[in-house]
DNA sequence: GAATATATGATACGATGTCTCAAAAGCGTT
DNA sequence: AACGCTTTTGAGACATCGTATCATATATTC
């Protein structure tokens, strides 16, 4: 238990200096907002969270309640911007965020439980060349959103199913 | 061209009766204002043009000044749920609204002219197994949207290609 | 620590959509 | 075609989400 805390303490340790750099690297300061922001999303970051940017303002306001909310909303731009945070849209138009590593890839979401799952597994390029013939559009690129049911919400469903 | 105003005329006629329908399978009942939005989505309809919720009332009230805002929402979202239109989500957050044949389908979008094409072409079966495998969801839908850029775009970026 | 450029935060604004509820309109009945 | 019941409408208030503005506060550079 001690190392695993312990291990996790040190990857928000390091994901916070990674963000910090994405600031750094695109010209931005310093600040004590950011590096607040930083903090709260390397949590996210290691509990595997998702969020909405209305969220983190009021999580973050509990412990600065002078943090404006522009600011979180153009820290987040920034990320999203640089690929840190994925942007996860929903089918009612609303839309979540979620840290993630950089490396292309999609999400599964459960429809019961909301919880998001990363999937590696990408469209294979002969659909692709597919769609292009069919359309003549030069794919440049792709969005796909799976929704499905995790494996604790199907046996939760048949040791209690909803009664109608 | 005689001929093919006319079927187009006829095949709108024939969208506005399918739309008339739907509001009536649901139990709604047949009122000016409906059939006033069902004409105008025929057309759009017709045309595959992609529009907002908002455009459609603005140009419904060029017709009916007095036309309600939710009544326009409300019929809206009923066709979209019963499959006669689709949401088109995009990357900044905002969506649009397509007639659509009711069968699965994606989009293309045009990245420059913003031209939305349905594609027939699907996920692979395997792909959704290997998923499934992977994660241990049941997977039961997902939404894929492609961005690229057409060929009339493309062919006009060549005669006048940007400058920087 | 002074100069200067950037960041912040309060608030106004805008876009999009939902809710409310009195009044209007549809529809089945007579 | 008038009645009565129910649904629908429309106007605006309200809610949500995000952006723009701009005086003030703060980092960073010298």
């Amino acid at each position: 238990m001690r190392t695993s805390e312990h291990n996790v303490a040190r990857s928000e340790g390091k994901t916070v200096e990674r963000i910090l750099q994405l600031f750094d690297a695109m010209g931005l300061r310093s600040t004590r907002q950011r590096r607040l922001i930083a903090d709260r999303l390397a949590a996210l970051a290691a509990s595997g969270a998702d969020f909405t940017a209305q969220d983190l303002w009021h999580e973050l306001q509990e412990i600065d309640p002078h943090l404006g909310r522009a600011t979180v909303y153009r820290a987040v731009d920034v990320l999203l911007n640089e690929g840190f945070l994925d942007r996860i849209p929903f089918a009612d138009g609303s839309h979540r965020y979620r840290t993630c590593g950089g490396a292309h890839h999609h999400h599964v979401t459960c429809v019961q439980c909301q919880r998001v799952v990363e999937v590696n597994a990408c469209l294979p390029p002969e659909l692709l060349a597919t769609i292009s013939a069919k359309t003549d559009f030069a794919i440049e690129g792709h969005s796909l959103e799976l929704f499905g049911r995790c494996a604790a919400c199907r046996a939760s469903a048949i040791t209690a199913p909803t009664t109608m």
